[in-house]
DNA sequence: TATTGACTTTACACTGTGTAAATTGACACC
DNA sequence: GGTGTCAATTTACACAGTGTAAAGTCAATA
């Protein structure tokens, strides 16, 4: 499954992911990193140009682990476009928990870096394209909500289903997946379906 | 008004509050500020220990020069639990461009600085105190959502008053700061109330 | 046996924060 | 007029962390 399996490249991957999975919020230093994968500190950067770097192929790791791509398939396979919406809410909403404290690496990183800011984008602009087609499929089927254009309809989705509003709700607000789950799965058929 | 009139220490202020307003996202250096100020880099901590204080000490400043009790004021004075909810909505809204630039600064500090996480929690936590005041007058009048505990209502309302959701709306999505306002007033009115 | 490749070790340049101490200049009090 | 005080300046340095550079080790391989 995965493009290239160089070893020591994916142990100092899963160092990371792992430093940064289990101190949140703490940002990992490239010695950190190099002796969490039992590897010297420069022998990081003969596997990564950079530390931003690192990170963005990190993240990318992820998502090959996860099967993002596999994941999102479910929800294209929907019929309807409520199905569809739900099915992308959900498999979304299920999804940032598992990549959250490798992500919000990068989004911090993304305010000071050009590269972690563009490498950024690209992630979220994907995530966008699969929003954008639950709402195109709801516009098909009649049932957008009538004061939204697609592109406001969209726009709404894509913030409610943003990483932040999950960090908000489950991390300063403490409620749980499940709750999160549940309310964004109302929350979305309430402001983007006609009643 | 102010509480202090140390003139270069507001113009130290002053300049801090310049530098990120006009470089939003490049978080200003310490000698950057100085020069801004046309001081020296080292007086700056004859009048602020770090440089978190000194951002801390900013957005304090710009409260106090914006007046945000008075503006909040407002919104405490409405009957009805929907007026006091679209005052409060009409008025955070639209405070956050105002201090976006210095509070992004300090959104991004917190991730790594103590110091700067607790002053950002005791000002979101007074921002939610807001949002607990209009979910109570709603619950009183009857208009609350039934779907909603009171705790909930508070948190949904805060997650969509959040500064990342207005960030998300206006700078991700482009949406112009009247086109916020106006769906967040119903937003809010819709996700919170009794149809 | 010589070569290659991956990794280590050591060292250093650079940036930015924060500490320290000696110096200057103005104003204020007696 | 002399003295003290206070704000600010100048210069210097310690420290952390990233990234570069180069020489050395060691095993596999041809």
């Amino acid at each position: 499954m995965s493009i290239e399996k160089n070893p020591t490249r994916i142990r100092i991957l899963k160092a990371a992911w792992n430093l940064l999975d289990s101190n949140p919020g703490v940002a990992a230093r490239m010695s950190d990193i190099a002796k969490k994968a039992g590897v010297s500190r420069q022998a990081l950067y003969l596997h990564f140009p950079n530390r931003t770097e690192l990170f963005i192929a990190t993240t990318r790791y992820q998502d090959e682990q996860f099967g993002v791509d596999d994941m999102l398939a479910e929800s294209r396979a929907a019929e309807t476009g409520l199905d569809r919406l739900d099915a992308f809410v959900r498999a979304w909403g299920g999804y940032i928990p598992k990549i959250f404290a490798v992500a919000k690496t990068l989004m911090v990183m993304k305010e000071t870096d050009e590269d972690a800011a563009k490498a950024w984008a690209q992630r979220m602009g994907d995530m966008r394209e699969g929003c954008a087609a639950a709402i195109v499929a709801l516009e098909r089927d009649g049932v957008l909500a009538k004061r939204l254009t697609p592109k406001e309809a969209t726009d709404l989705l894509w913030t409610l289903l943003s990483i932040p509003t999950w960090e908000h709700l489950t991390q300063e607000c403490g409620w749980s997946q499940e709750s999160y789950a549940r309310h964004l799965h109302h929350l979305s058929k309430q402001v983007l379906t006609a009643s």
